[in-house]
DNA sequence: GTTAATACCTGTTCGC
DNA sequence: TGCGAACAGGTATTAA
């Protein structure tokens, strides 16, 4: 993606989560792609005009790379929605170069796009106050003790306050939990110590594992085209009420409740 | 200031 | 078979 430029850019339907400006194809039409990165669940396209493009993928949204077979340009209007069923769920179709295209693709349009520029990034709303990275080396018991020292609310809940760490969603946070051996219903300002650094090294364990296998992809998400995750085969308690406590000889069986208007999945004996 | 609840959206599943 | 209700998710907004 990097070095690509972009050629053309089809937007189907402006009122994503965020409304796209009237002016988003005509501010990355001629651009190219100067670096790609991500910060928390946001993709971040820097172009080389010095304007940056974020995209959030919501629950249901993906980005489909899509190379045909011929090598020209000036495609999207000829062939960009034949492509089955999920393509009335395609809301913007980027072409960069080649007569490659990237079709961003979101039936629950829980996902947005915004613009920007490179420079303002740490300051944008939806950036600005996003906590560390769970993946980088600087996320330690500490620094997670201290996000969650004082905090009122369970530990399922804090964990998903972007806040406090950013990037973790429910299914993650139900799984790092369960390996770490800590009650989602605990204080969250009760998780210090070492309970705090089992918990970094769970989060780390699940998102190793959940990127190796490539992503989850939840049962009502599967799409036609068969490019799914498989890291829900590995789910241990997520999704999986009344079954025995995997992989322990605790013989809880595993719970479901509703915190902050979410599921939680967890072994009650196990989890303290 | 902090925490909790709600709205947004739509495909799937479940029960009647 | 067909229908409606419930559910799933992340985050902004509103309420407490």
């Amino acid at each position: 993606m990097e070095g690509r430029r972009i050629t053309a850019v089809e937007v189907r339907r402006r009122d994503l989560r965020i409304p796209l400006p009237e002016d988003f194809a005509d501010a990355l039409v001629g651009r190219t792609v100067a670096r790609l990165g991500r910060r928390a669940k946001y993709l971040v396209f820097e172009l080389d005009d010095g304007t940056a493009l974020l995209a959030h993928l919501g629950m249901s949204g993906r980005m489909l790379i899509d190379q045909p077979k011929t090598g020209d340009s000036g495609v999207i209007g000829r062939y960009a929605h034949a492509t089955g069923d999920g393509a009335a769920h395609e809301h913007v179709v980027f072409e960069v170069g080649n007569g490659t295209l990237i079709r961003f693709r979101d039936p629950r349009r829980f996902g947005l796009m915004a613009l920007t520029r490179t420079e303002d990034l740490a300051t944008h709303k939806l950036l600005a106050g996003l906590g560390p990275e769970p993946t980088e080396a600087a996320f330690t018991g500490e620094v997670l003790a201290r996000a969650l020292a004082g905090k009122r609310t369970p530990i399922k809940a804090a964990l998903l306050d972007q806040r406090v760490v950013a990037g973790l969603g429910n299914i993650y946070v139900c799984e790092s939990l369960f390996l770490a051996g800590i009650s989602p219903r605990r204080l969250a300002a009760s998780v210090q110590g070492k309970r705090a650094a089992r918990l970094v090294d769970a989060i780390h364990r699940v998102l190793n594992e959940a990127i190796e296998a490539g992503g989850s992809t939840l049962r009502d998400h599967v799409a036609p085209d068969g490019e799914i995750g498989y890291f829900q085969h590995s789910f241990r308690v997520y999704d999986r009420e009344g079954v025995k406590c995997p992989g322990c000889t605790c013989g809880g069986v595993v719970r479901r409740i509703v915190q902050s208007g979410r599921s939680t999945f967890f072994c009650p004996t196990r989890q303290r």
